[in-house]
DNA sequence: ATCATTCTACCTACTAGTAGGTAGAATGTC
DNA sequence: GACATTCTACCTACTAGTAGGTAGAATGAT
């Protein structure tokens, strides 16, 4: 198995296994026995945890970056859906919570380096929805009231919080439900 | 030193760490050397550290109980708010997040016994937030257009949302700003 | 083209430290 | 004396991380 491979399927377990049971709730054992390698190998490509950690929270950046050029020039509420229906999909029908939802709350006992990766991954999301409603409500799609950078952060409790409480209730409904409501205050057509 | 006010000390103690650091995130160790006992005086009142866990969302349930009985006969939208007020102290100066922030978040790596006081004590809040966005449609204090219980579940994202962020960023304001949002699309008068 | 060398990617075997948990003695309190 | 409480001393299981080795591919020198 060559390393590229092995290598980023180290992460992509990790990723399954933070998302799921949180950075102190996995041990490069579990990711051990589940792609069936030596925990050393593990430490081959991430010398520390800490390591995987931001390996795994530049991952989400980058794919976070990604979903934003792929998006075309949709209209503005047509890409406040979408970023409401790719965050719904992190949910893995009520398996894992997004990424923010978990450092957010693991953020204290998580490694300095890889607290500040969280923060610029939050900070890049936050950036993305601001400008979407800034240029939403200038072009008179969203509603003239809203502050743009809160009702980023708005959308952000709101989504990361209905993934949370649709895996506790396995409620998947929770999720679509968020996103009307978010997409009912923001917008100015109905929508309901 | 008394039983009463040992077991109730290491349950405070618990739960700061809790509130800061995770279920995870904590040990008998960290609690012992906190307030000078021996880690197994600590299983002589919680034998598992599940016990502990559970007793520390009981907790919760019962302050907010006694919250809500408190809480005289004020109008909805001074509930609404002193909600949001005694949610945001719980941010104890942006160092800690909300039990619900936490237990949703380490949900799955949590004893089966903690997993179910926690849906209690969520549905608990909901229920109670659900019947004062109902009444305060009745009485016309609300926005008819409310869900009720939707609307219930949208507060409880975003107010553990912003105290998450706000121990993130060390933005305290996160949750005045958290309350005002919600209030303002919560309640029919204008006040942004 | 051959051979020595270096590098990559993994391995086995181990360390020190910490986790939750237990047994039983010591201490206090009624 | 009986019982509750806290202690010392320990256990097993597991953690992140390290030491040292190996097969084989890549590189370089002649």
């Amino acid at each position: 198995m060559q390393t590229r491979s092995t290598k980023s399927l180290i992460v992509k377990t990790a990723e399954e296994l933070i998302l799921s049971y949180g950075y102190q709730g996995f041990s490069y054992n579990d990711i051990a026995s589940a792609i069936n390698i030596r925990k050393a190998s593990i430490h081959y490509h991430f010398p520390k945890k800490e390591d995987l950690g931001i390996a795994f929270i530049r991952k989400y950046s980058r794919l976070f970056s990604l979903w934003t050029k792929r998006l075309g020039t949709a209209s503005n509420r047509e890409r406040l859906i979408a970023f409401c229906r790719m965050y719904g999909s992190l949910s893995n029908n009520c398996t894992r919570i997004c990424p923010i939802g978990m450092v957010a709350a693991d953020y204290h006992s998580m490694p300095a380096g890889i607290q500040e990766h969280s923060q610029e991954l939050i900070a890049q999301v936050e950036q993305w929805l601001t400008e979407l409603v800034d240029k939403g409500k200038k072009e008179g799609e969203f509603r003239e009231y809203l502050r743009s950078s809160d009702t980023a952060r708005h959308m952000i409790y709101v989504m990361s919080g209905s993934l949370k409480m649709a895996r506790i209730f396995k409620e998947p409904g929770r999720i679509k439900r968020a996103e009307k409501d978010l997409v009912f205050h923001i917008c100015k057509e109905k929508e309901q």
